[in-house]
DNA sequence: TCTGGGGTCCTAGGACCC
DNA sequence: TCTGGGGTCCTAGGACCC
């Protein structure tokens, strides 16, 4: 039987700024400033009925003296880093689940400390609260899932151990789709078959639930009922599986051309972030959100992985003809890079276009250089050029994005050189 | 919550090969 | 020409999480 925390921090990003700005200690505080909508709530605000997703101009009406700042992630992931560090003080095995949660595999901690679980717990929380003036819930329990539930159960600040013993009392007053790892979906399918409690779901009988053709909802069933099958992994994630650059545009275009300049931004944005973590991609995809939110999405494997855009955008291109719908519009566009493994396991079976790749890879190194030094997309494809050049043929509401035309009206004092390939504002 | 962005894992079905 | 059986890869999409 294992013992798993899960420590949780408490309204982490407005604890955060509250830390970094003492005299907002006791004060409402809202990040997401920058998105419109309410991403952390420090429990003065939450008190007054603000929660996460709450929109700004609701806050202002609500709490006219609300503090709202835009989130600040790089603070937030030096608190965060300073948190596990003091986590791993008391063992090794910790889990960096979130930026602002662990799970932390105790077991035998109580005997090497002497103390029991909740003490060790209360340790941790008062060492986080010393040393960075943020407070943590911490849930204890002998598998993941429950420990989440635990973290979850008194916040903030609290301990809750729940036991395969104690389990029921808890599991019994929490839905099922608060339960980590169900969402609405399953939670509508159970409704309708009468399961409405965790606790309910926990206590349906083995061979029922094996029937369950998703793998993860046995899992769950597993952990709820005290058997840890989810270990806690203590290696620090390696790299991406996939690397997705998505972006919503007003007002939505059904304009083909404009469509393909917003997929070639999405594909170098991507590109940018993968080429700086040394990965190739092996696979392409390519979202197409329509205004309904309905989705057509393709995915196409590559003949020879790359990170650039010149080599991946008629693959995208091709795509996006099969996907489009002339007749609909479009609010979104998303470039997915999968298949990612590292540059240096790249194949080099066609020789040719090994020295084709390395003089691109020169040529996309001193992009990415001089995009760093001169702000993003200075140097950029061609292709993407008509996201702020081409008049755009318009339907009757007019399709040129408000930002494309600020940004040309900002730009008139830069001259623009055009060459086949590239697009460079100097 | 009439809807932002970035991820992971799972499953089904068809293609293709032996 | 029709017929088995099995494995793996690829694509599409669902579900869920922070």
């Amino acid at each position: 039987m294992r013992t798993i925390f899960h420590v949780d921090g408490d309204a982490f990003f407005a604890a955060c700024e509250q830390a970094v700005h003492p005299d907002w200690v006791g004060r409402a505080v809202i990040t997401g400033a920058e998105r419109g909508i309410v991403s952390a709530a420090s429990y003065e605000a939450k008190a007054k009925g603000v929660s996460r997703g709450t929109a700004l101009w609701d806050v202002h009406r609500i709490i006219p003296d609300a503090i709202i700042v835009p989130s600040d992630y790089e603070t937030y992931s030096t608190f965060s880093n300073r948190m596990f560090n003091i986590v791993r003080r008391f063992t090794p095995e910790v889990e960096e689940y979130s930026i602002d949660e662990a799970f932390v595999d105790v077991t035998g901690c109580d005997r090497m400390y002497n103390c029991s679980y909740n003490e060790l717990a209360l340790r941790i929380q008062s060492v986080v609260v010393r040393e960075l003036g943020i407070s943590v819930s911490i849930g204890i329990g002998p598998s993941k899932v429950l420990a989440k539930v635990g973290s979850k159960w008194k916040k903030p600040s609290g301990v809750t151990e729940i036991t395969v013993d104690t389990r029921e009392s808890y599991l019994s007053k929490l839905d099922v789709e608060k339960i980590w790892g169900i969402g609405n979906a399953h939670a509508a399918r159970f409704r309708m078959a009468g399961i409405r409690t965790a606790w309910q779901f926990a206590s349906m009988p083995e061979s029922t639930m094996k029937q369950s053709l998703y793998k993860p909802l046995k899992e769950i069933w597993h952990e709820l009922n005290g058997t840890s099958v989810n270990p806690v992994i203590t290696s620090i994630k390696q790299a991406y599986k996939s690397i997705s650059k998505v972006k919503t545009f007003t007002p939505p275009s059904s304009n083909a051309l404009y469509l393909k300049a917003r997929i070639m931004r999405n594909l170098e944005n991507a590109c940018i972030k993968a080429r700086r973590y040394g990965l190739l991609a092996g696979s392409v995809g390519l979202y197409l959100r329509k205004q309904d939110f309905r989705s057509a999405y393709g995915e196409h494997k590559l003949a020879i992985a790359s990170v650039y855009p010149s080599e991946l955008f008629s693959v995208l291109e091709n795509m996006f003809d099969t996907l489009f719908d002339q007749r609909a519009l479009y609010r979104a566009t998303g470039v997915v890079l999968l298949g990612l493994h590292s540059t240096g396991q790249a194949q080099k079976s066609l020789f040719s276009h090994y020295n084709a790749s390395k003089k691109l890879a020169g040529l996309y190194k001193s992009m990415d250089q001089i995009n760093r030094r001169y702000g993003k997309h200075t140097v950029a494809t061609g292709t993407s050029l008509r996201l702020t050049h081409q008049p755009y043929h318009t339907s009757s509401r007019g399709n040129i994005p408000i930002r494309a035309q600020k940004r040309l009206i900002g730009e008139t004092s830069r001259q623009r050189i055009n060459i086949p390939l590239l697009h460079v504002v100097v």
